[in-house]
DNA sequence: GTGGAAAACTGAGTGCAGTCAGAAATTCGC
DNA sequence: GCGAATTTCTGACTGCACTCAGTTTTCCAC
């Protein structure tokens, strides 16, 4: 019926029907993610049902289900996206003159203040992420990889101005800073802590000093070790 | 009819009749946790349904939910009390005259080893753990503190012995070491990685050591930084 | 005991993610 | 152009987690 009001508001240009078969399938997959985007931003992944998307794409229910493998999929497709932009935008607008630590605390700031933007879709999206069926696996896996072999380089960087001992292992610590960016963002948005993003980013950074302990050469002034909160 | 079936069963001694209702609210949950984790094992998570977990504790389909908030909570209540199980046989079990590092790695090793017993479980667990609702949200959380506080006291005690600069912020590296844990885990039973489990602790141990560093008193030899592989 | 309020339970019902048998469109050999 | 083979699409259907109006059980005041 979508179908056939398409086709009668242009009756009389009917060689000019553009009707749903002749778009092709990479602009399919595009209107969905659009249809996705709006719905999810607007009404929340639990309020939005897939048929909703399909819909407002103009394909059949089941359609949908040939260009993703499931709703969270869908989702995780949509933020990969828009975080992969975030973190190029991040690494190309890096601090001038700073230190490794800012450097990173800079990349990873962005992308929590990206999902600040929207808790609930955050949330869901991080809680999948980790997760994801074997579609999006290899691009979630690029992504991360991307991420930390960014960080990695600055980290050389940072060995070759002197900065760094020479001998630290910048691949496993690039790992281990997304770990904790992980693992913290998970408790921040997913255990009902009310932390300000912040005091949010200001923990990372305490967890990445850390992690740069002992390899960063020159004196380190001992900073003042906040106790932490009880459950933050 | 499950009841009249019952009370069938014993018709000579109607007084004595004791049906769903005289067993209390304890023993029922008791049930429904006790047949949700026979079903879970035997069939997995995803192929077993609500409606078989409440007939095999006894009780309606509905009656279930009044005692979880959904079937994930379910699974996480379960793993939730072995874990504490596991945990306090770690703790109790400490390597004797070790440092910090193989004492913090015998019980994080622990865990480890208990996931492995089932994977699939596991990777279900492990993903809704830190995304739980409000029933279980205190009883996970007072998990949590507990491992972190008991690694903290690891730390502390080793401060004692003059292992740990007595500057180090017990509390907060044990913050990190499970946030550590908590997202190689993931990494290890989410995306598919096929590493083997001794690898997988061998993995932790140096995130832990990398930690610790900066920390650890006396000389520390250089371990020869192992290249991680692209995408373990 | 008895009546009546409160608590606990129930299973038919609801909504939605995801499936699948068949329809429609497209491609291709002739 | 035409039929057959292949790809793409569709929406009615299925299965299941979770709900809720109605029922049963328990508690308690008298």
């Amino acid at each position: 019926m979508a179908r056939a009001a398409l086709a009668a508001s242009h009756p009389t240009e009917p060689e000019l029907e553009v009707g749903r078969r002749q778009r092709n399938k990479l602009d399919k997959r595009a209107r969905i993610l659009a249809a996705a985007r709006e719905l999810f931003s607007r009404k929340g992944f639990p309020a939005t049902t897939t048929a909703e998307i399909a819909a407002r794409a103009g394909i059949g229910a089941g359609t949908l289900f040939l260009y993703v493998a499931s709703k969270e999929d869908l989702l995780v497709s949509i933020f990969h996206e828009e975080m992969d932009r975030v973190a190029d935008a991040a690494f190309a607008s890096l601090p001038r003159r700073a230190s490794v630590l800012d450097e990173i605390v800079h990349v990873y700031g962005a992308l929590i203040r990206f999902h600040e933007r929207d808790r609930g879709l955050a949330r869901v999206f991080v809680k999948e992420l980790m997760f994801v069926g074997e579609v999006n696996r290899a691009s979630v896996g690029a992504f991360i990889d991307g991420l930390q072999r960014r960080t990695a380089e600055r980290i050389e960087a940072a060995k070759a101005r002197g900065e760094v001992d020479a001998a630290a292992p910048s691949a496993e610590i690039a790992v281990h800073c997304f770990a904790l960016y992980i693992a913290l963002l998970q408790r921040w948005l997913g255990l009902g802590t009310a932390l300000a993003t912040a005091e949010h980013v200001a923990r990372l950074r305490l967890a990445f000093d850390f992690q740069l302990r002992g390899f960063v050469r020159g004196p380190r002034p001992a900073r003042p070790s906040r106790a932490p909160r009880a459950r933050a």
